[in-house]
DNA sequence: TGTATTTTTGACCGTATGGTTAAACCATAT
DNA sequence: ATATGGTTTAACCATACGGTCAAAAATACA
């Protein structure tokens, strides 16, 4: 009973991430979710009581999903450029399955920006710079990246990762006409990121800010 | 007539360029669109058929519009350096003023990708990049950057500059946490993205591929 | 001024959609 | 066997939405 329970309202959690993640917010409708789930459409409103609580469920479930493959690069104890070549690889790689989760994440938090302040009000983001900063301060210090500029560097890592998957759809004509597909581009990615990104901080150390 | 009359369909466009940009093309109201224009409703199907017709025409403008900013890299007669900087410079700028434009057009040709392949058809991308790569090839040969790896770079350059405006939903959260705004992080990112791309070419020469 | 043409409006239509409800179903305990 | 409780369904509801249409208002033309 419970058993089963479970496993509907699973069923149901995971056809509507589907077809949330596909279509937005906007676009998803309740009777898709339902034939996805292959149920009634009652039955998601006897689950989850509106379209706007299923939603908040996937959508929370699917930041925490994306946000927790950032965690090892705080935790994990490796050198600076250990780190760097071990996040492209495991978050790319992650991407890689997950395609289009970038897309739907910044969607939805543009159109709604309240929901994720929410999410994130409990991450205690500027104390997790700064023990990333004391981890690796001998090292960020030579390459003259300071706590000022520690956002810029990190964003710019999020970017190099994430973007090519958020404008997977231009990119695929734009790699198609090159002769590349997307997916070698992106296995191409995985090493490139790492080597290029390497590049641009350890030889940062003539920029005066 | 023919002056009022273009003076309404402008009044329309704009009107529906705000709230699609905003609100997406599952998410817009075509009564919103009217109040936002102060017109009636019929009056949008009279000058745009559809609410389709009416969303592509605002979606090819709005695409042009982005990638026509990007022509000065290619055209300009700079060094490559120069190119960078000025890229950097002109495009931050360009979405300090335009900073949904991003996200929309991504997610929208994410939602329905065969749109965009109409537009880009017609850009030859593949000779401007080879025009590009012909135009700085000591340079880029002394960076060991090849033919192969130019579109890494190249999208490389995209994402720094896109991204934070595609993310801005989650950056400012963050930011706003590590006393840097949104506004100041993007005023600072202009000079940094451009010392820190530049670096991460110039040195990138004991990258075997 | 009167007539034809174009622009603008308000009322209306059919349908899709999120949501409700009452009844059917089904497992379990007595 | 049957009463009880949670689970699932089909039928239904109200509303929102894209779109149409005929008439009014404005404009051009004679």
């Amino acid at each position: 009973m419970t058993d089963n329970d479970r496993l509907t309202e699973e069923k149901i959690f995971e056809a509507a991430t589907e077809v949330f993640v596909d279509k937005g917010m906007d676009g998803a409708r309740m009777q898709d979710i339902a034939i996805q789930a292959g149920i009634n459409k009652s039955l998601l409103h006897y689950y989850f009581r509106t379209k706007d609580h299923l939603f908040n469920a996937v959508f929370e479930m699917t930041c925490r999903k994306l946000l927790r493959k950032f965690a090892p690069v705080f935790d994990e104890n490796l050198s600076l450029e250990e780190k760097i070549r071990f996040f492209f690889r495991e978050h790319i790689t992650f991407l890689q399955e997950n395609p289009k989760l970038p897309a739907f994440i910044m969607n939805e938090i543009n159109r709604n920006p309240d929901r994720i302040k929410k999410l994130i009000k409990n991450i205690d983001i500027e104390k997790k710079w700064l023990e990333l900063f004391e981890q690796h301060r001998a090292e960020l210090e030579k390459y003259n990246i300071t706590k000022e500029s520690l956002p810029q560097v990190i964003i710019s890592f999020a970017a190099i990762s994430v973007f090519p998957f958020a404008a997977k759809g231009i990119l695929e004509v734009f790699l198609e006409k090159t002769g590349t597909g997307f997916n070698r581009f992106i296995e191409e990615r995985k090493s490139f990121a790492a080597d290029f990104m390497i590049q641009a901080i350890t030889h940062n150390t003539d920029t005066g800010k």
